[in-house]
RNA sequence: GCCGAGGUAGCUCAGUUGGCAGAGCACAGCCCUGAAAAGGCUGGUGUCGACAGUUCGAUUCUGUCCCUCGGCA
C-alpha cells in the first residue's frame, strides 16, 4: 500500500547503468522441475526476455522431445536462443556463449534484465566463467582420431595422451573417449597439452554480476514429473517428430538424434526393441540425467537453492524467485531501477529497510 | 487332493559338485573447459521361505511344513 514506487528511471538511465554494471539472473536445474514456466512469470514481472541455456533447443525442428517453449510461451515472454541451427550443423558450448553474450549485451542496452533459464550446466559455466581460447572441435581430425579407435582400441590413444598430455592422462579415465579425443585433438591441432590450457584459464573469467538460482525438489516427486512428461511427449507426438527427423536425413549417430527422446524412439522404429521398452529407456535415461544434473550444480560457485514442492503453481516457485533477484538487486544498489510493470505483490520482508547498506 | 516347477538384493534371475553369494535393472555418490540431454567412474550383509536333521561347517544334502505358479482331478 504503501509502496515506495520504483523511481523509475529512464529507459536511457537503465541501459546506462546495466551495461556498466552487468546484472544477469540465471535460473538453473534438473529436467522437468518446471524451470520454464517459473521463468516465464518471473520475466513477464521484470518486463524481459528468456534467454535459454539448453543444448538441444537450438535445434530446429526438436521440438516435442526439447520440450522447447511454444508458440504460445513465446508471445507471452520472448525466448532467445532456441532454434538457431538445424540439426545438422555444429553448435557448442563456446557458440553458445558467444550468441548469449550477444544477447545479453543488447537486453542491457535495452535496459533489461537478463533472465537465463536451462539445464545445461556447461553452458551455464561458460557463460559466466568463460572459455579457454581454444579451438571447438575439429570433426574432420575428431573423425580420424575415432577411425584409430575403431582399428586400435582405445589403449593406444590413452597410452598416446600419457606421452603428449600426462596430466590430462591422469585426471581422464582411459574408458572416457570423448574427453580422451577431444585432448588428443587439441594437441595434435596446436601443440598445446590440453591440461595446460585449463589450468591457465581455470574459469577465471567473470563477465557478469550473476545471481545463480538453483531449482530443486525432493528425488522421488521429480522422478514421477519425469515419468509423468514423458508420457506427455509421447501424446503429442515425440514418435513421429523423430519418424520426421530420421526421414529428413538427420543421422541417429549425430549429435542431436543422440540426445534424450530421439534416441530410445529411433531404437524402437527401426526395430531394435518394442515400444514400451523405449519408453522405460527414456524415463529410465532422463532420470539418470536430472541426477546428473544435480550433481553438476551443486558445485556451482555462488549458486542458491530454491526448493519447490512437487504440486504448487508455478507462480509461488516465481515469487520466491523474485525475491531473491530482489535483493540481489538492491544488493547491487539497482533496485531504484526495477522495472516491474505488473506488480503481482511479492512479499518483500528485508529489502526496503536493507537498501544501502 | 495328486503331479510338476519354483521360493536367493527393492525387481528379474544366476550360482555355490557343502566352505559365510553374484549379474542386469532400480537406487545412491561422483567426474566434467567447444558433442555436455554427450561421455565416463564408484558403490551390493541379503534371516539364500520356515523349522529340524546329517556335517567341523548347510543357502547348497535329507525330512517336515508354509507360500506361489502350472497341469490333473
Amino acid at each position: 500500500m504503501a509502496e515506495k514506487t520504483p523511481i523509475m528511471m529512464s529507459q536511457e538511465e537503465r541501459s546506462v547503468t546495466y551495461s556498466q554494471i552487468k546484472p544477469v539472473v540465471v535460473i538453473v536445474g534438473p529436467t522437468a522441475i518446471g524451470k520454464s514456466r517459473i521463468a516465464i512469470h518471473v520475466a513477464k514481472a521484470w518486463g524481459t526476455e528468456i534467454l535459454t541455456a539448453d543444448s538441444t533447443q537450438v535445434y530446429r525442428g526438436m521440438d516435442i522431445g526439447t520440450d522447447k517453449p511454444t508458440a504460445a510461451d513465446h508471445a507471452e515472454v520472448p525466448h532467445r536462443l532456441i532454434n538457431i541451427v538445424d540439426p545438422d550443423q555444429p553448435f557448442n558450448a563456446g557458440e553458445f556463449r558467444r550468441l548469449a553474450v550477444q544477447e545479453i549485451e543488447r537486453l542491457h542496452r535495452n535496459g533489461l534484465l537478463p533472465i537465463v533459464v536451462g539445464g545445461t550446466g556447461l553452458y551455464v559455466r561458460a557463460l559466466l566463467s568463460g572459455l579457454w581460447p581454444g579451438p571447438p572441435v575439429d570433426w574432420t581430425l575428431r573423425r580420424k582420431l575415432e577411425a584409430e579407435v575403431a582399428a586400435g582400441g582405445m589403449e593406444g590413444m590413452f597410452a598416446e595422451l600419457q606421452q603428449v598430455d600426462p596430466e590430462s592422462a591422469n585426471r581422464l579415465h582411459p574408458h572416457d573417449r570423448v574427453k580422451v579425443l577431444r585432448a588428443l585433438e587439441v594437441y595434435r591441432q596446436t601443440g598445446l597439452p590440453l591440461s595446460k590450457a585449463h589450468r591457465q584459464h581455470g574459469f577465471q573469467e567473470q563477465p557478469f554480476q550473476a545471481l545463480v538460482l538453483g531449482l530443486t525438489m525432493e528425488r522421488s516427486a521429480l522422478y514421477r514429473r519425469i515419468e509423468d512428461r514423458v508420457e506427455v511427449e509421447l501424446a503429442k507426438g515425440l514418435v513421429d517428430e523423430t519418424r520426421r527427423l530420421l526421414g529428413e536425413g538427420y543421422s541417429r549417430q549425430s549429435v542431436p538424434m543422440k540426445s534424450l527422446g530421439y534416441r530410445q524412439m529411433a531404437g524402437y522404429i527401426e526395430g531394435e526393441y518394442p515400444f514400451d521398452e523405449a519408453v522405460r529407456r527414456l524415463k529410465r535415461d532422463t532420470r539418470h540425467f536430472a541426477k546428473r544434473q544435480m550433481t553438476w550444480f551443486r558445485k556451482e560457485p555462488n549458486l542458491v537453492w530454491i526448493e519447490v514442492a512437487p504440486h504448487e503453481s508455478p507462480d509461488v516457485g516465481a515469487q520466491r524467485v523474485s525475491l531473491h533477484i530482489d535483493q540481489f538487486m538492491s544488493g547491487l544498489h539497482l533496485s531504484r531501477v526495477s522495472v516491474r510493470p505488473m506488480l503481482s505483490r511479492v512479499p518483500q520482508a528485508q529489502s526496503g529497510s536493507q537498501v544501502g547498506a
